[in-house]
DNA sequence: AATTACAACTTGTATATACATGTTTAATAA
DNA sequence: TTATTAAACATGTATATACAAGTTGTAATT
């Protein structure tokens, strides 16, 4: 499939100024071009132009200003996690890892499941993966997702590491997270938990747990996160 | 002044929606009239409408489907708190109540903080309060508010009773929160917030400390909240 | 009766344009 | 030199229009 090509031009600025962003080619405060500008490089009008910034601005990688410019926000010195964006997004500096627990396999839906199931998704395979996220070698998320194997060609056999899901889902299934609920809490660390973050039993952990929706109608997947918060606190912008 | 003269009519439009869905107008799974036809009612053109239709995508209140129409989101049915929106809105059922623990007074700013502080903000006073929020009369949350004493004229003796900051921000003030900062983390209850809470000492807790970015250039406020969730989790939509 | 094709309606994308309003800089006047 | 003014430029708001693409119900066809 000649990749790119049918894609929204306003999204395809929106994957290159992102890029951009995350590579480091902007700094924090740094201003983008003006929207005239962008409309001048890209040959498009200010609607278009404006519909990618402000999906910029919803997810935080930049704020405007009137009469100013689109001012570049730093990037998340913690861990992204609690807006749209992936666990890996937007982690350039820190030395993060990915060790796989249970690499993605199918399987049945657990009941009872974290989230209310829609039947399509019940009767379909569940790609059931969890991973440990360790932080300088320190394990800080044990992370579980479930994912509806529902045309996902390839997906089981993709490398998975140091790649956010998100990531591999909007570039290589034009599949994006366009919202979701998610429940926070904080309760004991179980033997297990305890065990993959190296706490001691009982310590408190936070728990997220998370069904995203996306662009595809009908397409959901969930994601189970457990935090040890000791040392490093759960950071998003939103 | 006339309220209501000044602001732009998409977001008259969109606080129209947002109050009829939150006030039970529409239910889950009901469309919003068209596009078209909200042209039609309020005498705008599609992209003004759309623009406060997507201000409530962001928000988590509808979803559009193309083809199909813009669909109203559940209200959630625990505490909405990580996304944008304030602690209060959308608990229609739900027995919340507000207990002022200390209200608002001014202050100095607490040094350090848990955010740092531009110059401008930490010059001027701090308008402190300390609220407990309660559901069926078993204490959640233990919210303090650190917000900076500019030009908010009769802040201190606005009621605060089972309404939300950021409505009160809204309405009052014209002051809408845009994006933000936030902290999240588990910890044990101290004894201060476990005699709040109504918890045992050492309990698991979330700490969640936000920094709210709002449409007013240069103004930003704090929350820091801690929330028993034993027996509710938190809740959120994105 | 079941299927197909189409029409009507929905949101998605994009252009072109205009004026309002906030910010910055440079020219001008005191 | 300092203060004021104006111009240039930024984003914010709004209109008008057009076509693409997804959904649904209906009418025609088999």
């Amino acid at each position: 499939m000649a990749k790119g090509k049918n894609i929204a031009r306003y999204r395809k600025l929106y994957e290159e100024l992102r890029d951009q962003i995350t590579g480091g080619m902007f700094l924090e405060g740094d201003l983008l071009p003006s929207e005239n500008e962008l409309c001048r490089q890209h040959n498009l009008t200010r609607p278009t132009v404006r519909l990618a910034l402000s999906a910029l601005v919803h997810e935080g990688y930049i704020k405007k200003r009137q009469g100013k410019g689109s001012i570049v926000n730093p990037l998340p010195k913690g861990i992204g996690i609690l807006s749209v964006e992936g666990t890996t997004s937007a982690l350039q500096q820190m030395n993060l890892s990915t060790g796989i627990i249970i690499p993605p396999e199918i399987r049945n839906w657990a009941r009872p499941f974290m989230f209310p199931l829609p039947a399509e998704i019940r009767n379909s395979g569940c790609i059931y993966m969890e991973r440990l996220r360790l932080v300088d070698g320190k394990p800080l998320f044990f992370d579980i997702s479930h994912i509806p194997n529902i045309n996902l060609p390839r997906f089981i056999t993709r490398s998975f590491h140091n790649r956010s899901l998100f990531d591999i889902l909007r570039k290589n299934y034009q599949i994006k997270v366009v919202g979701g609920e998610q429940k926070l809490s904080a309760i004991p660390a179980d033997r297990r938990i305890a065990y993959y973050l190296e706490i001691p039993k009982g310590a408190p952990v936070l728990h997220l747990e998370r069904q995203l929706e996306t662009s595809r109608p009908g397409f959901v997947f969930f994601s189970s996160l457990y935090c040890s918060t000791s040392d490093y606190k759960l950071y998003g912008r939103f």
